[in-house]
RNA sequence: GGGCUGAUAGCUCAGUCGGUAGAGCUGCGGACUUUUAAUCCGUAGGUCGCGGGUUCGAGUCCCGCUCGGCCCA
């Protein structure tokens, strides 16, 4: 908590230059106020007759064919729109003036366009300039035309300013670099940074292409509750509220997982849901506490099915991307360091173990690993950790790359093989997936789905029929990242129960991230639900990936923040 | 929570060994009828994040705090 008292705000500074600019385009806006003008104008249609209000994309559509090499011939772009008065509305974003001459460029959602003001062609309608700044919002109506130098322009026989703005546009070369302003002031990182606003398109385009996808493939989409009564689905903390008519404590939800298999239950055989869960965890660059899931539950699925859709799956939103952006696209694949285009990798998490155990070149873990699996180093660590350790971490330049000291606590907290066996797979293979999974080039990483869990770190998910210490179930990781998390789902409630059962256990013994008994879930389950298999994927790291960011704060509009005097 | 790192004009950034706080953009005034970060002349703009300390003297050195960033947990 802070006790600071509240600093003056700069900008209500009388001395400050903060202060002295927005009095400037206060002034202007009376002085358009006087003039008769409402300097936040309402009435926007266009005024001349025949007059067409256009997008700016149409107005350069109107020219397409006029277009040659980026340049625009005016003899040519007069005799295309010939008679025509166009009509256009947008936020000046650079302002030229060479006397009689002035150049504007123009922005709408569509893209941006020039209009070339002439004292000649406009008379006193030109003297409107002297009340325009760098992000005021303008109409325009007049002929389109061509610069001298090739550039679409229109050339207005009447401007106005429809929207006064009071505070200044940040740098115009550089644009907002301060990353906590840019955070905090999403509205002016957005005017500044064009590329910022392409990432948040394409995270549309993202969220509509997954659900075109899903619903192309029969898949239904739902809304369950976002405020729980207890808590299930993950192991996370929840964030706690109150219902106060009800006097009833709350959790948001940490997962949408129990109610989406409940709809399965009652026959709605494929459901979806995408949105927001919350955990009340670190923020780091790959965790915001409120986030965007997608959950499916497929019926008559299994996981190896669900392997073969997530490929498909990011395939086609990727290619979704590249043909409703291109430009933006071509730039995020380049800075991909990871490879989509070909098939997968698929690993059990025993064979990853022994796999990553092999490549420390531990000389004596490399009898273990190779007959007994991952299970087989399980066994000799059990025994023998603390005192090879720090003989077995100087082995080799992989060995000295492992977090020993928080290796060795994970093992002493593990209670069974199972557990112990993800610990290995944390930090012998998750790691090093980059660098031991390549694409067929060598140059990019190849994803990994790394499968067939222990049970016992998967309290939801169906055991394998023929070697139950597992379950069907598979994280997929792209770069090194968790992107994805998919089971064959436990449909039979008496193990169910008796996981639930476990869950309490636990955090009886002090467990911080544990479920709660469903009574209701087993219930349902009771009623029987058909095999099924169920998938999350964090959509916000889906964005990362595909847009090449590095931050979860770079694909989400108002990442939470610390609060801050003002 | 720990390590590293940052905060100087509205914005982007300099600021050397501790010695008068700087530039560009923006703003304001002026010139200019084909600009593309226009150009040129003039001018204004500062609680150097906040609070202590050392010193004749602190943007600069030391301590604490606030708010970020990166890495780790």
């Amino acid at each position: 908590m802070s006790d600071s008292q509240d600093a003056p705000a700069e900008a209500n500074h009388p001395h400050s230059a903060e202060h002295a600019i927005i009095e400037a385009r206060r002034a202007k806006a009376e002085r358009i106020r006087a003039r008769g003008d409402n300097p936040f104008a309402n009435d926007v249609a266009a005024r001349a007759a025949g007059c067409v209000t256009c997008d700016i994309a149409e107005v350069r559509a109107l020219a397409a064919s006029a277009e040659q090499g980026g340049r625009y011939a005016t003899d040519q772009v007069e005799a295309v729109a010939a008679g025509k008065t166009l009509h256009v509305r947008g936020r000046v974003v650079a302002l030229r003036s060479t006397g009689g001459l002035s150049f504007i460029r123009l922005r709408d959602r569509t893209g941006e366009l020039q209009l070339l003001l002439s004292e000649e062609k406009m008379g006193a309608e030109y003297t409107r300039l002297h009340d325009l700044d760098l992000g005021d919002f303008l109409e325009a109506e007049g002929a389109l035309t061509a610069s001298k130098r090739g550039e679409l322009s229109i050339e207005p026989l009447r401007i106005r300013i429809i929207t006064k703005a009071l505070r200044p546009p940040p740098e115009k070369w550089h644009g907002l670099q301060d990353v906590e302003a840019r955070y905090r002031q999403r509205y002016v990182d957005l005017v500044a940074n064009p590329a910022v606003a392409d990432v948040f398109r394409a995270r549309s385009l993202i969220v509509r292409a997954t659900r075109k996808a899903l619903d192309d493939t029969g898949f239904l989409e739902v809304e369950t509750p976002t405020m729980h009564t207890l808590i299930g689905g993950a192991a996370a903390k929840p964030f706690v509220t109150h219902h106060n008519a009800l006097d009833m404590q709350l959790f948001m939800r940490i997962a949408p997982e129990l109610y989406l298999k409940r709809l399965v239950v009652g026959g709605l055989e494929r459901v979806y849901e995408i949105g927001r869960n919350y955990r009340n965890e670190g923020i780091s660059t790959r965790h915001n506490p409120e986030f965007t899931m997608l959950e499916f539950y497929w019926a008559y699925a299994t996981y190896e099915t669900l392997m073969d859709f997530t490929e498909q799956l990011l395939r086609s939103i990727d290619a979704a991307l590249a043909s409703a952006m291109p430009g933006p696209h071509a730039t995020w694949t380049k800075a991909r360091s990871f490879a989509l285009d070909e098939p997968f990798a698929r690993v059990a998490m025993n064979d990853a173990v022994a796999a990553a155990a092999g490549k420390t070149g531990i000389a004596a873990w490399v009898a273990p690993a190779l007959h007994g699996g991952g299970a087989g180093l399980v066994n000799l660590l059990r025994d023998d950790f603390t005192g090879s350790m720090k003989e077995w971490s100087k082995s080799s330049a992989r060995a000295k790359q492992i977090d020993w000291s928080n290796f060795r606590k994970g093992m002493a907290r593990c209670d069974n093989d199972g557990e112990r066996l993800f610990a290995c797979y944390e930090y012998l293979s998750e790691p090093f997936l980059t660098e031991d999974y390549r694409a067929a080039d060598g140059a990019r990483s190849l994803p990994v789905f790394i499968k067939d869990y222990p049970f016992e770190t998967s309290p939801l998910a169906r055991r394998n029929d023929a070697r139950p210490e597992l379950v069907d179930r598979f994280e997929l990781f792209v770069h090194g990242r968790e992107l994805c998390n998919a089971f064959s789902e436990l449909n039979d409630p008496d193990d169910q129960a008796a996981r639930f059962r476990d869950q309490v256990d636990k955090k009886s013994r002090g467990a911080e991230e544990t479920m709660d008994f469903d009574e209701d879930y087993v219930r349902a389950l009771e009623h029987g639900m058909p095999p099924a298999a169920g998938f999350g994927m964090g959509m916000d790291r889906l964005c990362m990936m595909l847009t090449s960011q590095a931050s979860i704060r770079d694909v989400i509009l108002f990442p939470l923040m610390r609060q801050r005097a003002e």
